[in-house]
DNA sequence: ATCCAACTTTGTAATCATTACAAATAAGTA
DNA sequence: TACTTATTTGTAATGATTACAAAGTTGGAT
């Protein structure tokens, strides 16, 4: 049983095919906690598989997102759209400096979709949660200047 | 006392000039529920002020966003930035099919804010928490067909 | 084991919101 | 009123993402 066995089932279940691009995608997707962009994503890839497109991660991607395999976080401070393989409801928080992206769990985040899907007139299907600010390392750089 | 006062409050302390395209984009900012991007504040000031420029609003919007009088709440469906002149701590409800966006405040959002700010590693600087899903009308319209 | 229809991948071109830039203009203080 | 500096404007550039059509591949059917 291999991590991205979740993501491979996910397309399986969906009836999508399980192309060699696609499972190299998912593959990276489980063993990487960066919260890929599809650029990075093309970039680690291009390595073994030299004629991956860009479509093809832009297309693989948004498949699995439809899936609900994994969650658009939206875009980062570049302006780059970053994904996340990790769909338990948690938040994520976005360094405003080097953009790096980490996950942070609280159950707090649990109780407020709770009350947004038991409140609120939408019918919700998704959700983001982020909070952006220094890093820790961002942090200790600044104070050296 | 006018409602935009505020917005126009946070742009004298920042020491930034009052001007008349300025004051109109806080103007339709505090009257407006809702959460314009760029383009539409551009386009519904154009009647009053013709040679009102796209970037004068972006600029604008980006001025109110670093001195915290407004808040950049990312990229809608469509791939259009949307802003909020409401800066208390509260959730927004996208809909996916209209692309309209709604406030939604709850106890839990400050909760899970002070979590954040408390928990973790990162000093915080702004958040936001966005759900999506279908609006009442959009659900009622899905229903028809 | 092979075939074939349907799905995928690829590469390029187009899109579109946003940003960069420099000249023209206006705010606000002396 | 005059002047210094910030601001506005219009246009051009940017860059991530999407559209598209031809070439290639998957996986079930034969």
């Amino acid at each position: 049983m291999f991590a991205e066995s979740s993501l491979i089932e996910h397309l399986r279940q969906g009836g999508l095919r399980l192309t060699p691009q696609r499972l190299a995608i998912c593959q990276l997707l489980v063993n990487n906690t960066e919260h890929p962009s599809a650029q990075s994503i093309h970039e680690q890839l291009r390595q073994d598989y030299p004629s991956l497109s860009l479509t093809t991660v832009y297309n693989t991607l948004e498949a699995l997102v439809r899936l609900g395999a994994i969650h658009n976080l939206g875009n980062d401070v570049g302006g780059t759209v970053r994904y996340d393989a990790e769909t338990t409801p948690h938040a994520n928080l976005i360094c405003t400096s080097c953009n790096r992206i980490i996950d942070f769990h609280s159950p707090h985040v649990q109780a407020l979709a709770n009350d947004v899907t038991g409140r609120s007139p939408y019918r919700i299907t998704g959700a983001r949660v982020l909070y952006y600010g220094l890093c820790e390392q961002c942090q200790q750089n600044q104070e050296k200047s």
